[in-house]
DNA sequence: ATAAACCTGTGACAAAAGATACAAGTTGAT
DNA sequence: ATCAACTTGTATCTTTTGTCACAGGTTTAT
């Protein structure tokens, strides 16, 4: 992974510092101490599955996948983008663990990168931290379970659609249908098939990689 | 619900406090004048879908399911053991918030109840309630991801039998195949048609309300 | 311009899971 | 002892999802 010019880092990490309405003057330096700026291009992992986690994750610009692999079937756990915290490896940053999980660049982008021992000083030693860190599990945790019970309860076609409209910007959601697959846990024909009974039911109109929620 | 002699409730506290390795004399003593301790009943719900959650829950004795439902299907989140805490509650402490899931006593117990307000105070004031709340957090969060992927790539089947080989004693399930299935997220003609073929295949024997694993 | 890689459609079949309906055994309370 | 409630078994049918095989369109790099 290359470096930012240092003129790019210092923004991204000052629009970190505001995101998360970070206070304290030590906690800053520290940041600008100890944490450090990569970049990552489109299909590159930036974890992988049965690796030690050894820094925090937080994506500062492009989009990432993390998902759980099966075989030759994914699953989607959730989508980092810009200003958003891998809670897998804030987790590991209180236990030395493994990582269950890849995660890969969709996009090309930045990462800012904390080594796991200060995460856990700060998160007592900060307020700011403190606050940080308990929400990235309270909402990623709410989230999971959202989907843990869609995943239960609601038939396939039914899970497709929320989430194309969940993904979709204005709408539209450029993806193939091999994305899609993945994403949801399922194979290609099984969406492709479905694509093609809601477009005949008129809540879709399909192109090439582009679905239109009408 | 009732309160138990002063005498086990005392007892009971100090199990919790020995458990969690809280050290802090102040945390202690808050804990002896801010928690309270109640008893509650086999049926009994502890906490109610869309009710607000007004006091962390933390599960002494006796067992409580924690679930979804979606008409007139379940499905579990998780079961609560002696000195387990609800993670759920224990999220709602960090912003009030409604309940979106179900609790309810599958044996008669205690519960250790907390108001909400000094749970947050407590994890940036206390180092062993801090350590608590992120454990907490941690080990909840790895587990339903874990469940996650089950839930994806795993035929019922298998899940059905991972499910028995996790939650018996000895070798030993004393469950209905209506409880399974709520467990599960599926209905009780399935479980037993699943059950009957893995007594065929002779991996498990039945009998009235009991599955014996091979 | 052309090949390789990617993307979409679809038919046919198999397997998994859900729904409905009914029968019969077991347990527990009175 | 008897009835109600619970528990299990099972046959049949439908729907949903997965698998395989193949055809043809689109995009991209060289």
């Amino acid at each position: 992974m290359g470096r930012y010019a240092i003129k790019t880092m210092d923004k991204l990490l000052e629009d970190f510092i505001k995101t998360h309405r970070i206070k304290e003057k030590d906690l800053i330096e520290e940041l600008n101490d100890k944490a450090y700026i990569s970049e990552f291009k489109k299909g590159e992992f930036l974890i992988k599955n049965n690796n030690y986690i050894k820094v925090l994750k937080i994506v500062l610009g492009g989009k990432v996948r993390v998902y759980q692999e099966n075989q030759d079937r994914e699953i989607l756990i959730y989508h980092l983008k810009p200003m958003e915290t891998c809670t897998l490896s804030l987790s590991a940053c209180f236990e030395d663990c493994k990582s269950n999980v890849n995660a890969i660049a969709e996009e090309d982008g930045m990462v800012l990168n904390i080594p796991v021992r200060f995460v856990e000083q700060w998160s007592f030693k900060y307020e700011s931290w403190h606050r940080f860190t308990i929400n990235t599990f309270r909402e990623s945790y709410s989230y999971l379970i959202e989907n843990y019970s869609k995943l239960a309860f609601q038939p396939l076609k039914d899970r497709l659609l929320d989430y194309i409209i969940e993904k979709s910007n204005h709408n539209i959601l450029n993806r193939s249908h091999a994305q899609l697959a993945k994403e949801l846990g399922t194979t290609r024909e099984v969406i492709s098939r479905l694509l093609k009974k809601l477009e005949a039911d008129k809540i879709v109109t399909l192109g090439q990689k582009s679905i239109k929620v009408l």
